[in-house]
DNA sequence: CTAACGTACAACCAAATGGTTGTAGATGAA
DNA sequence: TTCATCTACAACCATTTGGTTGTACGTTAG
């Protein structure tokens, strides 16, 4: 079950973001307009707009119509699946260490150099 | 113990990136030098100069000098910080969600049906 | 119907990103 | 010493990002 690496690109790069964390917090504690959103930031409409796209853009978040307002809703899964994509990296890489353990412990005079 | 937002912005932004995801792999599984990271990929040297330069901004890999290479190597510990932010933003968001059943249970001890 | 509200989107801008090439300084090998 | 290697860093460039303002459009309230 690999997880597509642009898929992670995305996540990641919707997370490394304080103000969009934020807004993935707000949305998780009851849903809120996009416009209700913008009167908790120092910023513009728009700008938030952009955030809320970027999010939706990774998974996190989805927007349903309601009237004239937008609501957005925090995707709880999506925030465990970013969770558990970390922790399958961390894995990864661990495994990586345990077979390198493996391989210092075995290893004998296996002096491989390869030159392009 | 709360983590500073600008951090793990730090973080995240410098795992949002294949490349770099993957230089963090190959340097927990033996330390590399920049130049052999950089015979790895299909850029520059430079490039992936500055790919590990935002690792180590991040705290997530180290250099060290021997002799005429610079050794990168990958703070196991770092990485292991970087899963736990996420689980501590998951807790919080989680929390979030925690605290809102609370107050929907509270609510529900009148049994009524009331629709705001 | 009209006015106000919420949204979408385009155009624009400054700054950051991700890449390049080129140059210069250390260091190890011959 | 001389030369090849490894690194650091500056300058440059294209694209993306994160913000702005302005305009247009659908929906709701009065």
């Amino acid at each position: 079950m690999v997880v597509d690496e642009q898929v992670v690109d995305r996540l990641l790069h919707a997370l490394a973001d304080t103000t969009r964390r934020d807004i993935v917090r707000r949305c998780l504690a009851g849903e809120a307009s996009v416009s209700r959103l913008a009167e908790a930031y120092p910023m513009s409409f728009a700008a938030v707009q952009k955030h809320v796209a970027v999010l939706e853009r990774a998974g996190l978040v989805s927007k349903e119509r309601s009237g004239r307002e937008q609501l957005v809703r925090t995707d709880v899964d999506a925030v465990r699946r970013a969770r558990d994509a970390l922790e399958q990296l961390e894995a990864t890489w661990r495994g990586r260490v345990d077979r390198m353990s493996d391989l210092l412990t075995e290893r004998n005079e296996n002096d491989e150099r390869d030159k392009p």
